[in-house]
DNA sequence: TTGTAGGCGTTATCAA
DNA sequence: TTGATAACGCCTACAA
């Protein structure tokens, strides 16, 4: 049925591993056997069969991609998608083709990935995101699978190539910027703590009221998920405190949007009430009402900078560990006002 | 190095081929020795190779998802993330794993295509788009290959499975909406009218205006790109016309994004001067300032009878061709007002 | 109920 | 420069 090497083989009246090595395009093929093979594979319509060559060469050229939940779930923040992006480029320009985790809960998604790897579907793969204590990470570390991490691994970090940017530094950016307009009260949304990106926020969060002599209230930091829902939770616990905040540094777009909604809901306006620095730069940002002053972390370039490194260390597994830091910029729009006092 | 079928087999003293029965959990094995294998392979660590099993049973167990451009492009508008959860949600349930398309341009993502399928990487396709006269279409059609598009096939719908909306009705709905709001000059906007979603909204929007008894105006009928950007141009261009309209019936939020941002920096509201009627109802259309009166179109949904009707095709091929249209709701917010004359 | 052996379509190692 | 031939790891008749 399918045409394969062998046929090409007989049609060009030489050996299948002649046909092989033209399709490698070696360079101990005469021209001349190359071109009448390369006719017969154009009469045969022959096309190579990744599976058989997977398994020959043991290599996929295929690179997976790890979300920190299910692709269901994670999809929803823009977030994921930007970074595929950035991704599927630099895939592209190597001709890897990528793979998608799937699976619901952690521990799921933990053994599909182990399934893809160990049945060599994939070469190596790409964590969207850095968790601490990751059970997928020592996993991958102990096996030796080619990874990178997207954002700053917990453990051993000189140890795992990882793509970030300098989260506690944009923290610190977003706080700075609130307290120069005057804010004194500032409250901290994060997503998770487990996950370092929340962390790291957090810790410069904590370092530019420090430096700006003002007090860390634990209070004012409240830690929900990265979604719309989370930030309407978190907003409601502010709300709650006797003293509520005046301006808010929050994680993420998506959780700033939820936050937007409740404060909507409650009658309070943004900026003139509350003042908002969120983190992402996704269009939500720039869509929301008002537009959100964001922190752009560049999304895609961590998915680029990711798919690039990873296939470099597939290709060359004594490659040296790498850091690659991407810059952050704030990005001013509606959502903060000054205050006095 | 790794673990084979015949370490596992030595192990529990049995044969290659009774491991690969426990594999399958064949019933014509014993649970005794089924106990003993399994144990074996517990003890030593073993992962069954995919690439191995594809290439002998002929099947990936993966399914490719094709988008209309470069990933890269495609994944902007948030309609993509959106079928893909539910692609992911039906392939995980069924144990299949995802693998996205590459490519820049149509020529080079249609080669990409045909590799995965003829390189047996993937064991079907959806097409996330249907336009005129795809070349991709007809090669699956000819060669056989299972495959389902989301959207409605511009020929031989009958031999193709498809899931859809009815976009015919969608788009005279919409129409009809602002008509019944007092609206006669109804302008709309879709993208390229290649793609088959963008010719049914538009004859529903004609239907409509019939209906109405209002005129058919070719300069209200503007096509551009499925982006922000696109949007913006269309407004341009009906904005200057010597009559510009009072309503619009845009086929995608994010194209209607694109409008409002035009709107506004001219200094046109919404929805007192122009009223909006958008499609898809993805997160934008919710968070965009007005909130955008959007149809929804079940994209989840959509992404998951694609995935579902795939993979029963995949494991069936005589299975009858289906045509499945996903209902759609029109979703009231605060981009339309009403007009008197 | 289990074992033997050939095949899936390539690549890669030796020879020639 | 090219050809045989043995892997790669699993599946599946066919035998036993």
């Amino acid at each position: 049925m399918t045409v394969t090497i062998k046929d090409v083989a007989k049609r060009a009246n030489v050996a299948p591993s002649t046909v092989s090595r033209v399709i490698a395009d070696s360079p101990r093929i005469s021209e001349k056997t190359k071109q009448r093979v390369r006719e017969a594979m154009k009469e045969l319509g022959y096309h190579p069969n990744f599976i058989a060559r997977s398994l020959a060469s043991q290599a996929a050229q295929v690179i997976g991609i790890v979300m920190p939940s299910s692709a269901d779930q994670a999809l929803q923040n823009p977030f994921f998608p930007a970074v595929i992006r950035g991704i599927s480029k630099a895939a592209h320009e190597k001709r890897y083709a990528l793979q998608m985790s799937t699976g619901e809960k952690e521990s799921e998604i933990y053994e599909r990935v182990v399934e893809m790897l160990q049945g060599r579907r994939v070469d190596g793969v790409i964590l969207l995101y850095s968790r601490q204590n990751d059970k997928l990470m020592k996993y991958l570390l102990k096996h030796g699978f080619p990874f990178v991490v997207i954002g700053k691994p917990h453990q051993k970090a000189e140890q795992v190539t990882h793509v970030d940017n300098d989260n506690v530094q944009a923290g610190k950016d977003a706080a700075a910027y609130l307290i120069a307009r005057g804010h004194e009260r500032i409250a901290f949304v994060g997503g998770n703590p487990q996950y370092l990106v929340t962390v790291d926020r957090q810790n410069g969060y904590a370092a530019a009221l420090q430096e700006a002599e003002l007090p860390y209230r634990p209070e004012y930091v409240v830690h929900e998920e990265f979604l719309q829902e989370g930030g309407q939770e978190a907003m409601r616990e502010l709300l709650s405190l006797p003293e509520p905040p005046t301006g808010l540094v929050v994680a993420d777009d998506l959780m700033a949007l939820g936050m937007l909604k409740t404060l909507d809901e409650i009658g309070l306006r943004v900026p003139e009430d509350v003042s908002i620095v969120s983190f992402n730069n996704t269009l939500l940002a720039e869509m929301s009402r008002p537009p959100l002053t964001s922190v752009d972390i560049g999304i895609f370039q961590l998915g680029y900078e990711a798919a690039k490194s990873l296939i470099e260390k597939i290709n060359n597994p004594s490659e040296p560990v790498k850091r690659i830091i991407i810059p952050h910029r704030l990005v001013e729009r509606g959502s903060c006002a000054g205050r006095t006092g």
